[in-house]
DNA sequence: CCCTTAAGATACCGTGAGTATCTTATTGAT
DNA sequence: ATCAATAAGATACTCACGGTATCTTAAGGG
Protein backbone atom coordinates (compact mmCIF):
# COMPACT_ATOMS: atom_id res chain seq x y z
CA UNK A 1 0.00 0.00 0.00
CA UNK A 2 2.82 2.19 0.90
CA UNK A 3 4.84 0.84 -1.52
CA UNK A 4 5.71 4.04 -3.90
CA UNK A 5 5.97 5.90 -0.51
CA UNK A 6 9.18 4.47 1.04
CA UNK A 7 9.33 7.73 3.17
CA UNK A 8 7.34 8.20 6.43
CA UNK A 9 5.55 10.96 6.59
CA UNK A 10 5.48 13.09 10.37
CA UNK A 11 4.08 16.32 11.73
CA UNK A 12 2.23 18.97 9.20
CA UNK A 13 2.72 16.81 6.20
CA UNK A 14 0.94 13.91 7.76
CA UNK A 15 -1.72 15.95 9.20
CA UNK A 16 -2.48 17.41 5.34
CA UNK A 17 -2.13 14.61 3.95
CA UNK A 18 -4.93 13.10 6.95
CA UNK A 19 -7.28 15.82 5.80
CA UNK A 20 -7.20 15.61 2.49
CA UNK A 21 -8.08 11.97 3.26
CA UNK A 22 -11.15 12.95 5.11
CA UNK A 23 -12.33 15.22 2.56
CA UNK A 24 -12.10 12.70 -0.33
CA UNK A 25 -13.37 10.29 1.83
CA UNK A 26 -16.78 12.37 2.78
CA UNK A 27 -16.70 13.22 -1.31
CA UNK A 28 -17.01 9.74 -2.00
CA UNK A 29 -18.50 7.36 0.37
CA UNK A 30 -20.23 10.38 2.28
CA UNK A 31 -20.67 10.64 5.71
CA UNK A 32 -22.75 7.66 6.95
CA UNK A 33 -20.12 5.51 5.15
CA UNK A 34 -17.30 7.57 7.01
CA UNK A 35 -15.22 5.29 8.79
CA UNK A 36 -11.75 5.86 10.50
CA UNK A 37 -10.54 3.01 8.84
CA UNK A 38 -11.40 3.98 5.73
CA UNK A 39 -9.66 7.44 6.35
CA UNK A 40 -6.85 5.49 6.83
CA UNK A 41 -6.49 3.28 4.18
CA UNK A 42 -6.80 6.48 2.09
CA UNK A 43 -4.51 8.23 3.86
CA UNK A 44 -2.03 5.69 3.90
CA UNK A 45 -1.76 5.12 7.37
CA UNK A 46 -3.22 3.36 10.43
CA UNK A 47 -6.39 4.08 12.77
CA UNK A 48 -3.87 4.70 15.57
CA UNK A 49 -2.70 7.60 13.68
CA UNK A 50 -5.88 9.54 13.46
CA UNK A 51 -6.76 8.68 17.41
CA UNK A 52 -2.98 10.06 18.36
CA UNK A 53 -4.24 13.33 16.96
CA UNK A 54 -8.01 13.81 17.60
CA UNK A 55 -9.47 12.13 20.54
CA UNK A 56 -12.78 10.57 18.38
CA UNK A 57 -14.27 10.82 14.70
CA UNK A 58 -15.66 14.10 15.44
CA UNK A 59 -13.03 15.95 16.52
CA UNK A 60 -11.20 14.91 13.41
CA UNK A 61 -14.58 15.66 11.40
CA UNK A 62 -14.40 19.21 12.48
CA UNK A 63 -11.04 19.86 12.18
CA UNK A 64 -11.13 19.09 8.99
CA UNK A 65 -13.56 20.80 8.02
CA UNK A 66 -11.91 24.11 9.70
CA UNK A 67 -8.96 23.35 7.53
CA UNK A 68 -10.88 23.23 4.43
CA UNK A 69 -13.12 25.88 5.32
CA UNK A 70 -10.69 29.44 6.60
CA UNK A 71 -12.66 32.33 7.64
CA UNK A 72 -13.41 34.62 5.58
CA UNK A 73 -11.23 37.86 5.63
CA UNK A 74 -13.36 40.75 3.41
CA UNK A 75 -16.60 41.43 1.45
CA UNK A 76 -16.80 43.55 -1.02
CA UNK A 77 -19.16 46.38 -1.41
CA UNK A 78 -21.91 45.28 -3.85
CA UNK A 79 -23.40 48.66 -3.75
CA UNK A 80 -26.89 47.69 -2.03
CA UNK A 81 -28.25 46.38 0.88
CA UNK A 82 -29.55 43.73 -1.62
CA UNK A 83 -26.63 43.00 -3.50
CA UNK A 84 -24.72 42.70 -0.18
CA UNK A 85 -26.89 40.41 1.45
CA UNK A 86 -27.08 37.81 -1.52
CA UNK A 87 -23.23 37.82 -1.54
CA UNK A 88 -23.17 36.68 1.73
CA UNK A 89 -26.14 33.69 1.14
CA UNK A 90 -23.92 33.03 -1.72
CA UNK A 91 -21.35 32.44 0.50
CA UNK A 92 -22.84 30.50 2.72
CA UNK A 93 -24.35 28.08 -0.20
CA UNK A 94 -21.15 27.27 -1.40
CA UNK A 95 -19.61 26.60 1.93
CA UNK A 96 -22.69 24.14 2.60
CA UNK A 97 -22.83 22.31 -0.38
CA UNK A 98 -18.95 22.01 -0.44
CA UNK A 99 -19.48 20.54 3.54
CA UNK A 100 -22.64 18.56 2.78
CA UNK A 101 -25.63 17.61 4.50
CA UNK A 102 -25.92 14.53 6.00
CA UNK A 103 -22.00 15.89 7.05
CA UNK A 104 -23.38 18.62 8.95
CA UNK A 105 -26.24 16.56 10.29
CA UNK A 106 -24.12 14.05 11.49
CA UNK A 107 -21.59 16.16 13.01
CA UNK A 108 -24.31 17.78 15.22
CA UNK A 109 -26.41 14.97 16.56
CA UNK A 110 -23.04 13.09 17.51
CA UNK A 111 -23.18 16.13 19.85
CA UNK A 112 -26.19 15.16 21.00
CA UNK A 113 -24.48 13.62 24.43
CA UNK A 114 -21.61 15.98 24.41
CA UNK A 115 -22.13 19.23 22.58
CA UNK A 116 -18.25 20.58 22.84
CA UNK A 117 -17.32 21.15 19.35
CA UNK A 118 -20.97 22.63 18.06
CA UNK A 119 -20.06 25.60 18.27
CA UNK A 120 -17.12 25.50 16.43
CA UNK A 121 -18.75 23.48 13.52
CA UNK A 122 -21.66 26.15 13.41
CA UNK A 123 -18.90 29.15 13.59
CA UNK A 124 -17.25 27.50 10.84
CA UNK A 125 -20.54 27.44 8.67
CA UNK A 126 -22.66 30.46 9.73
CA UNK A 127 -21.61 32.40 12.90
CA UNK A 128 -18.85 34.15 11.24
CA UNK A 129 -21.09 35.20 8.75
CA UNK A 130 -22.96 37.22 10.99
CA UNK A 131 -20.56 39.21 11.72
CA UNK A 132 -20.35 40.01 7.89
CA UNK A 133 -24.36 40.67 7.71
CA UNK A 134 -23.57 42.86 10.58
CA UNK A 135 -20.15 44.61 10.33
CA UNK A 136 -20.74 44.75 6.82
CA UNK A 137 -23.92 44.51 4.88
CA UNK A 138 -25.90 46.45 7.48
CA UNK A 139 -23.45 49.01 8.81
CA UNK A 140 -23.04 49.73 4.81
CA UNK A 141 -26.80 50.14 4.31
CA UNK A 142 -26.98 52.36 7.03
CA UNK A 143 -24.32 54.46 5.51
CA UNK A 144 -26.07 54.65 2.28
CA UNK A 145 -29.41 55.83 4.06
CA UNK A 146 -31.21 52.44 3.18
CA UNK A 147 -32.18 51.60 6.74
CA UNK A 148 -31.57 53.51 10.06
CA UNK A 149 -29.36 51.81 12.93
CA UNK A 150 -32.55 50.88 15.16
CA UNK A 151 -32.99 48.19 12.16
CA UNK A 152 -29.98 46.28 12.61
CA UNK A 153 -31.81 43.74 14.99
CA UNK A 154 -30.47 40.83 15.78
CA UNK A 155 -33.19 38.59 14.55
CA UNK A 156 -33.64 40.73 11.43
CA UNK A 157 -29.45 40.21 10.88
CA UNK A 158 -29.52 36.26 10.94
CA UNK A 159 -33.11 36.08 8.88
CA UNK A 160 -31.51 35.29 5.27
CA UNK A 161 -29.09 32.84 6.79
CA UNK A 162 -31.19 31.02 8.70
CA UNK A 163 -33.99 30.70 6.20
CA UNK A 164 -31.11 29.95 3.97
CA UNK A 165 -29.63 27.10 6.00
CA UNK A 166 -32.94 25.56 7.14
CA UNK A 167 -33.65 25.71 3.56
CA UNK A 168 -30.65 23.77 3.26
CA UNK A 169 -30.85 21.00 6.17
CA UNK A 170 -34.25 19.86 5.18
CA UNK A 171 -33.93 20.11 1.28
CA UNK A 172 -29.90 19.58 0.69
CA UNK A 173 -29.67 22.02 -1.78
CA UNK A 174 -29.78 25.81 -1.98
CA UNK A 175 -30.93 27.32 -5.11
CA UNK A 176 -30.02 30.71 -6.54
CA UNK A 177 -33.92 31.30 -6.92
CA UNK A 178 -34.05 30.27 -3.29
CA UNK A 179 -31.67 33.09 -2.70
CA UNK A 180 -33.24 35.65 -4.83
CA UNK A 181 -36.60 35.14 -2.63
CA UNK A 182 -35.19 35.22 0.80
CA UNK A 183 -33.76 38.22 -0.48
CA UNK A 184 -37.20 39.83 -1.96
CA UNK A 185 -40.05 38.21 -0.36
CA UNK A 186 -38.93 38.47 3.26
CA UNK A 187 -35.56 40.11 4.29
CA UNK A 188 -36.45 43.31 2.07
CA UNK A 189 -40.03 43.75 3.15
CA UNK A 190 -39.36 43.09 7.20
CA UNK A 191 -36.86 46.18 6.82
CA UNK A 192 -39.65 48.31 4.93
CA UNK A 193 -37.96 48.13 1.80
CA UNK A 194 -38.85 46.79 -1.83
CA UNK A 195 -36.57 44.72 -3.88
CA UNK A 196 -36.06 47.08 -7.14
CA UNK A 197 -38.19 47.02 -10.27
CA UNK A 198 -37.69 44.19 -12.33
CA UNK A 199 -36.70 41.76 -9.72
CA UNK A 200 -38.81 38.59 -10.00
CA UNK A 201 -40.31 37.72 -7.01
CA UNK A 202 -41.50 33.96 -6.78
CA UNK A 203 -44.84 33.74 -5.60
CA UNK B 1 -38.01 -9.10 34.31
CA UNK B 2 -41.63 -10.60 33.25
CA UNK B 3 -41.90 -12.62 36.53
CA UNK B 4 -44.44 -10.12 37.55
CA UNK B 5 -46.33 -10.07 33.92
CA UNK B 6 -47.21 -14.20 33.10
CA UNK B 7 -49.27 -12.59 30.68
CA UNK B 8 -47.31 -13.05 27.04
CA UNK B 9 -48.98 -9.65 25.28
CA UNK B 10 -49.92 -9.71 21.53
CA UNK B 11 -50.57 -7.46 18.93
CA UNK B 12 -51.96 -4.02 19.42
CA UNK B 13 -51.58 -4.54 23.41
CA UNK B 14 -47.53 -5.59 22.87
CA UNK B 15 -47.21 -3.01 19.79
CA UNK B 16 -48.18 0.02 22.38
CA UNK B 17 -45.82 -1.21 25.08
CA UNK B 18 -43.05 -1.34 22.41
CA UNK B 19 -43.86 2.36 21.68
CA UNK B 20 -44.04 3.76 25.30
CA UNK B 21 -41.14 1.98 26.10
CA UNK B 22 -39.23 3.90 23.17
CA UNK B 23 -40.38 6.80 24.46
CA UNK B 24 -39.59 5.90 27.73
CA UNK B 25 -35.72 4.89 26.72
CA UNK B 26 -35.94 8.65 24.87
CA UNK B 27 -36.69 10.80 27.53
CA UNK B 28 -34.09 8.41 29.63
CA UNK B 29 -31.17 7.64 28.21
CA UNK B 30 -31.40 10.43 25.01
CA UNK B 31 -31.27 9.51 21.42
CA UNK B 32 -27.53 8.80 21.03
CA UNK B 33 -27.72 6.12 23.80
CA UNK B 34 -31.02 4.73 22.27
CA UNK B 35 -30.54 0.79 21.52
CA UNK B 36 -32.78 -1.97 20.11
CA UNK B 37 -31.68 -4.27 23.12
CA UNK B 38 -32.96 -1.47 25.55
CA UNK B 39 -35.80 -0.82 24.34
CA UNK B 40 -36.44 -4.50 24.18
CA UNK B 41 -35.47 -4.69 27.63
CA UNK B 42 -37.63 -1.96 28.70
CA UNK B 43 -40.73 -3.10 26.95
CA UNK B 44 -39.76 -6.88 28.74
CA UNK B 45 -40.07 -8.30 25.38
CA UNK B 46 -36.45 -9.14 23.00
CA UNK B 47 -35.50 -7.91 19.73
CA UNK B 48 -36.46 -9.80 17.54
CA UNK B 49 -40.21 -8.95 18.30
CA UNK B 50 -39.14 -5.19 17.39
CA UNK B 51 -37.84 -6.16 14.32
CA UNK B 52 -40.89 -8.52 12.86
CA UNK B 53 -42.85 -5.30 13.18
CA UNK B 54 -40.35 -2.59 11.92
CA UNK B 55 -37.27 -3.43 9.66
CA UNK B 56 -35.44 -1.32 11.48
CA UNK B 57 -34.36 1.57 14.07
CA UNK B 58 -35.37 4.43 12.08
CA UNK B 59 -38.19 3.10 10.90
CA UNK B 60 -39.27 2.22 14.95
CA UNK B 61 -38.46 5.73 15.39
CA UNK B 62 -40.53 7.43 13.08
CA UNK B 63 -43.62 4.80 14.08
CA UNK B 64 -42.87 5.70 17.86
CA UNK B 65 -42.88 9.87 16.87
CA UNK B 66 -46.33 9.18 14.65
CA UNK B 67 -47.62 7.22 17.63
CA UNK B 68 -47.40 9.83 20.36
CA UNK B 69 -47.83 13.26 17.91
CA UNK B 70 -51.09 12.30 16.30
CA UNK B 71 -52.18 14.47 13.23
CA UNK B 72 -53.83 18.12 14.12
CA UNK B 73 -57.55 18.50 13.93
CA UNK B 74 -58.53 22.38 13.81
CA UNK B 75 -57.11 25.73 15.12
CA UNK B 76 -59.31 27.69 16.85
CA UNK B 77 -59.68 31.39 15.34
CA UNK B 78 -57.58 33.64 16.97
CA UNK B 79 -58.50 36.70 16.00
CA UNK B 80 -55.88 37.95 14.79
CA UNK B 81 -53.25 36.85 12.12
CA UNK B 82 -51.06 37.78 14.87
CA UNK B 83 -52.43 35.66 17.23
CA UNK B 84 -53.21 32.76 14.73
CA UNK B 85 -49.20 32.20 13.73
CA UNK B 86 -48.55 32.72 17.30
CA UNK B 87 -50.79 29.77 17.85
CA UNK B 88 -49.21 27.74 15.46
CA UNK B 89 -45.78 28.49 16.59
CA UNK B 90 -46.51 27.31 20.02
CA UNK B 91 -47.90 24.08 18.47
CA UNK B 92 -44.56 23.52 16.61
CA UNK B 93 -42.47 24.02 19.86
CA UNK B 94 -44.89 21.84 21.77
CA UNK B 95 -44.23 18.67 19.28
CA UNK B 96 -40.21 19.54 19.01
CA UNK B 97 -39.59 19.97 22.34
CA UNK B 98 -41.74 16.57 22.84
CA UNK B 99 -38.92 14.81 20.47
CA UNK B 100 -36.18 16.98 21.21
CA UNK B 101 -33.93 17.98 18.94
CA UNK B 102 -30.95 15.21 19.48
CA UNK B 103 -33.50 12.90 18.10
CA UNK B 104 -34.84 14.69 15.14
CA UNK B 105 -31.57 15.65 13.89
CA UNK B 106 -30.42 12.06 14.11
CA UNK B 107 -33.03 10.54 12.20
CA UNK B 108 -32.89 12.59 10.25
CA UNK B 109 -29.65 11.70 9.67
CA UNK B 110 -29.53 8.74 9.54
CA UNK B 111 -31.57 8.65 6.49
CA UNK B 112 -28.63 10.56 5.07
CA UNK B 113 -27.94 7.19 3.03
CA UNK B 114 -31.62 6.50 2.89
CA UNK B 115 -33.86 9.05 2.88
CA UNK B 116 -37.21 6.85 2.93
CA UNK B 117 -39.08 8.03 6.47
CA UNK B 118 -37.75 12.01 6.46
CA UNK B 119 -41.15 12.90 4.31
CA UNK B 120 -42.85 11.09 7.13
CA UNK B 121 -41.13 12.50 10.15
CA UNK B 122 -40.51 15.94 8.91
CA UNK B 123 -44.63 15.65 7.68
CA UNK B 124 -45.03 14.67 11.43
CA UNK B 125 -43.12 17.59 12.74
CA UNK B 126 -43.53 20.07 10.10
CA UNK B 127 -45.36 20.32 6.99
CA UNK B 128 -48.75 19.49 8.34
CA UNK B 129 -48.42 22.68 9.98
CA UNK B 130 -47.78 24.45 6.28
CA UNK B 131 -51.23 23.41 5.95
CA UNK B 132 -52.51 25.56 8.74
CA UNK B 133 -50.97 28.39 8.32
CA UNK B 134 -52.62 28.26 4.51
CA UNK B 135 -55.91 26.79 5.24
CA UNK B 136 -56.59 28.63 8.52
CA UNK B 137 -54.20 31.05 9.10
CA UNK B 138 -53.13 33.22 5.93
CA UNK B 139 -57.35 32.10 5.04
CA UNK B 140 -58.50 33.99 7.66
CA UNK B 141 -56.33 37.00 7.51
CA UNK B 142 -57.26 37.49 3.95
CA UNK B 143 -61.09 37.27 5.16
CA UNK B 144 -60.55 39.59 7.90
CA UNK B 145 -59.11 42.19 5.58
CA UNK B 146 -55.39 41.97 6.90
CA UNK B 147 -53.59 41.12 3.23
CA UNK B 148 -54.34 40.58 0.28
CA UNK B 149 -54.52 37.00 -1.44
CA UNK B 150 -51.37 37.53 -3.49
CA UNK B 151 -49.53 38.08 -0.16
CA UNK B 152 -50.05 34.07 0.44
CA UNK B 153 -46.85 32.86 -1.40
CA UNK B 154 -44.49 29.75 -0.10
CA UNK B 155 -41.88 31.33 1.47
CA UNK B 156 -43.65 33.61 3.44
CA UNK B 157 -46.41 31.17 4.56
CA UNK B 158 -43.50 29.12 5.65
CA UNK B 159 -42.04 32.44 6.81
CA UNK B 160 -42.37 31.41 11.20
CA UNK B 161 -42.25 27.74 10.72
CA UNK B 162 -38.61 27.87 8.90
CA UNK B 163 -36.87 30.54 11.42
CA UNK B 164 -38.33 28.93 14.90
CA UNK B 165 -37.22 25.57 13.49
CA UNK B 166 -34.15 26.52 12.50
CA UNK B 167 -33.62 28.15 15.86
CA UNK B 168 -34.41 24.91 17.41
CA UNK B 169 -32.24 23.00 15.65
CA UNK B 170 -29.25 25.24 16.48
CA UNK B 171 -30.10 25.78 20.17
CA UNK B 172 -32.16 23.34 20.69
CA UNK B 173 -35.07 25.53 22.77
CA UNK B 174 -37.28 27.92 21.39
CA UNK B 175 -38.57 30.25 24.52
CA UNK B 176 -41.72 32.47 24.14
CA UNK B 177 -39.68 35.16 23.94
CA UNK B 178 -38.38 33.97 20.35
CA UNK B 179 -42.02 33.15 18.55
CA UNK B 180 -42.75 36.64 19.45
CA UNK B 181 -40.23 38.31 18.11
CA UNK B 182 -40.41 36.21 14.49
CA UNK B 183 -44.07 37.35 14.16
CA UNK B 184 -43.43 41.04 15.13
CA UNK B 185 -40.47 41.20 14.15
CA UNK B 186 -40.38 39.11 10.64
CA UNK B 187 -43.16 38.21 9.78
CA UNK B 188 -45.64 40.66 10.38
CA UNK B 189 -43.61 43.47 8.74
CA UNK B 190 -42.65 41.11 5.75
CA UNK B 191 -46.14 41.02 5.04
CA UNK B 192 -46.37 45.10 5.46
CA UNK B 193 -47.93 44.77 8.97
CA UNK B 194 -46.92 46.21 12.35
CA UNK B 195 -47.73 44.35 15.56
CA UNK B 196 -50.11 46.46 17.47
CA UNK B 197 -48.89 48.82 20.23
CA UNK B 198 -47.81 47.72 23.45
CA UNK B 199 -46.03 44.63 21.82
CA UNK B 200 -42.81 44.40 23.12
CA UNK B 201 -40.08 43.17 20.02
CA UNK B 202 -36.91 42.44 21.06
CA UNK B 203 -33.62 44.34 19.77
C1' DC C 1 -58.31 -30.14 22.83
C1' DC C 2 -55.28 -29.27 19.39
C1' DC C 3 -53.05 -26.61 15.93
C1' DT C 4 -51.48 -22.41 14.14
C1' DT C 5 -49.37 -18.24 15.25
C1' DA C 6 -46.25 -15.43 17.21
C1' DA C 7 -43.78 -14.04 21.69
C1' DG C 8 -39.68 -14.38 23.99
C1' DA C 9 -35.01 -16.21 24.90
C1' DT C 10 -30.55 -17.01 23.31
C1' DA C 11 -26.85 -17.27 20.52
C1' DC C 12 -24.90 -15.68 16.68
C1' DC C 13 -22.67 -12.54 12.67
C1' DG C 14 -20.67 -8.30 10.79
C1' DT C 15 -19.08 -3.86 11.33
C1' DG C 16 -16.92 -0.10 13.16
C1' DA C 17 -15.13 2.80 17.17
C1' DG C 18 -11.47 2.96 19.99
C1' DT C 19 -7.06 0.73 22.32
C1' DA C 20 -2.75 -1.96 23.23
C1' DT C 21 1.37 -3.61 21.54
C1' DC C 22 5.16 -4.07 18.79
C1' DT C 23 8.36 -3.03 15.01
C1' DT C 24 10.81 0.27 12.41
C1' DA C 25 11.71 4.61 9.99
C1' DT C 26 12.92 9.41 10.94
C1' DT C 27 15.11 13.01 13.18
C1' DG C 28 17.92 15.59 16.05
C1' DA C 29 21.72 15.56 19.18
C1' DT C 30 26.24 14.26 20.09
C1' DA D 1 28.65 8.77 11.55
C1' DT D 2 26.18 6.96 15.37
C1' DC D 3 22.78 6.54 18.63
C1' DA D 4 18.79 7.50 21.42
C1' DA D 5 14.15 9.49 21.55
C1' DT D 6 10.12 9.90 19.10
C1' DA D 7 6.43 8.78 16.53
C1' DA D 8 4.62 6.19 12.21
C1' DG D 9 2.57 2.19 10.73
C1' DA D 10 0.94 -2.62 11.16
C1' DT D 11 -1.69 -5.85 13.55
C1' DA D 12 -4.64 -7.70 16.61
C1' DC D 13 -7.64 -6.98 20.01
C1' DT D 14 -12.13 -5.47 22.95
C1' DC D 15 -16.64 -3.88 23.08
C1' DA D 16 -21.06 -2.22 21.66
C1' DC D 17 -24.63 -2.46 18.66
C1' DG D 18 -27.60 -3.45 14.47
C1' DG D 19 -29.64 -7.11 12.63
C1' DT D 20 -30.62 -12.41 11.99
C1' DA D 21 -31.40 -17.46 12.87
C1' DT D 22 -33.16 -20.86 15.74
C1' DC D 23 -35.73 -22.82 19.15
C1' DT D 24 -39.10 -23.23 22.88
C1' DT D 25 -43.47 -22.20 24.62
C1' DA D 26 -47.52 -19.43 25.62
C1' DA D 27 -52.04 -17.62 23.46
C1' DG D 28 -56.01 -18.03 21.23
C1' DG D 29 -59.13 -19.64 17.78
C1' DG D 30 -61.50 -23.48 15.72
Amino acid sequence: MTADTPTRRRGKALEQAIYQAVWDELQEVGFPKLTMEGIARRAGTSKPVLYRRWPNRKSLMIATIHHFLPGLRSLPDGGSLRADALAVLRILRERLLDVGRATILGILMESADDPRGDDELLSALVDYLKEFMEKSVFLRAVERGEIVPEQVTGRLLTLPLDLARIEFFITGDLPERSLEEIVDVAFLPALGLRPPHGTRTAG
